[in-house]
DNA sequence: GCGCCAAAAATTGGCGCCAATTTATTGTCT
DNA sequence: AGACAATAAATTGGCGCCAATTTTTGGCGC
């Protein structure tokens, strides 16, 4: 095909073979309105596990076509938010009983190391943001529900943070995420979020410099987070039993 | 077709209402040929970081259609194994130095902490496993360098399976990915990726429960990774022509 | 009335085509 | 000769259409 040119020094005009992908556009899919949408929907929870995201629907929701929302929908499935099944569509995740016990333990070790990372490498500007935010926390509104959820996802996405670990950042996102999925789903009805103090305490302790206080209360607050879920006592037998008439169903269906 | 029982309990016909995903189809786009094969090749470097990814290409080597490939696109650049840049295309992940440094201190924080969960839960047929897979790597052919690559992969995997814990592994395997991509991008040529008797070492203090000595043997044996990469001094010429020979190669091989 | 079978409506999956943009090649000027 | 500019080729992005499957609706027999 072409010519391997001697290196000279230089690369000269036959020289743009190569795209060098990180000089451009750092715009990706991620801050997508439809996902931004969708996973704000979640996150306050205006979207629950299992409701179907059909595409024409949220094609009509966005302003926007079928294409554009299959891509976020392929994006979304990815990152485990959303669950696609072939022919059925799209459904906001959810998580099995298991794999919430499994997050939240996946929380309690990622989160009580990351507090530790984050006290070590903790300085002025840490500080300061730590402490806005802990105030923006204490005077909030507490009936505005949505704004108590972002709030309160808000702390553990500062404090891994203040971790100064970029990538850990994005796990810890996605963590939250799936956590608020998990809570949707195997929650009791009329429970708040979390204690009202368990922020306040671990941002002191943070502050404090208290690692093995830090690190303990937040494991505390995770488990405390982690003992609001039950596994879908009581009224869940009719919901199992639709599950199974349904699959049965669905196998016979197909399987002819 | 054999039908389903008669059912006497609640569930009218105008029920159902909802769809419930949970209990059907588990099968995602995980398992899709297309993200499999690419996952692969990357995992086995026989991608490098930058090569572009063309639809038709890829299209044309997996014998499918491009819609097909673009949904596999989409979800690997979800994951960050492929970056994809408006009307350019899609590359394989080239992660910054930043990034790179980023990767190796959360695998450091989230590894050592499984290895030490991994311990706790440590049973008889965990330790049978583990067994196993250093024997298996003992007597590897350290020649046939593909499978050396899935060899040192797979015992990372195997200890964050030991744990128990399927978020983490998950989460682990993401990371295995983006560490095999910063070390593709940022070795010094001519390298192995793992020193020989780290993973004996660490599986040894495993099977002692030797909890502390494990936890600092992993974080030895990934600093010592880290170890191996260097932030591309003055070669940029030269990774500039290999980055080149490699995207010729790759243009060869899959469209020929 | 209840549950099963058949037809209809709605939804997803997939392909081809064409516009928009980028990338490579060629020509021209200094 | 080297660099810039215009043209040509290749690639991605997007829309409409139609087939395949599923979900709903209606009808029949017990």
């Amino acid at each position: 095909m072409k010519r391997s040119r001697p290196l000279k020094r230089k690369l000269k005009r036959s020289e743009p073979k190569r795209p060098e992908p990180d000089a451009v556009d750092p715009r990706s899919i991620d801050d997508d309105p439809v996902v931004q949408g969708i996973l704000t929907a979640i996150s306050q929870k205006r979207l629950k596990p299992g409701a179907k995201l059909g595409e024409d629907k949220l094609a009509a929701a966005f302003g926007t076509t079928r294409i554009h929302i299959r891509q976020a929908l392929a994006h979304l499935a990815a990152r485990k938010v959303v669950m696609q099944i072939p022919n059925r569509g799209a459904f906001v995740y959810r998580p099995s009983w298991e794999e919430a016990l499994d997050i939240f333990a996946a929380r309690r070790l990622i989160e009580t190391a990351t507090v530790a990372a984050a006290i070590d490498r903790l300085d002025k500007a840490g500080r300061a943001e730590l402490k806005a935010h802990m105030e923006l926390e204490a005077r909030h509104d507490r009936n505005d529900r949505w704004a108590s959820l972002s709030l309160t996802a808000d702390f553990h996405i500062l404090v891994a943070k203040l971790a100064g670990n970029q990538v850990l950042l994005d796990m810890s996102r996605e963590l939250m995420l799936r956590t608020s999925l998990a809570i949707a789903t195997f929650e009791q009805p009329g429970e708040p979020d979390c204690s009202p103090d368990a922020h306040p305490d671990i941002g002191a302790l943070i502050l404090a410099r208290d690692k093995a206080g830090a690190v303990h209360a937040m494991r505390h607050h995770i488990e405390e987070m982690e003992q609001r879920i039950r596994p879908t006592e009581g009224e869940d037998e009719v919901d199992e039993l639709t599950a199974i008439f349904q699959e049965i169903g669905a196998r016979a269906r197909a399987g002819g």
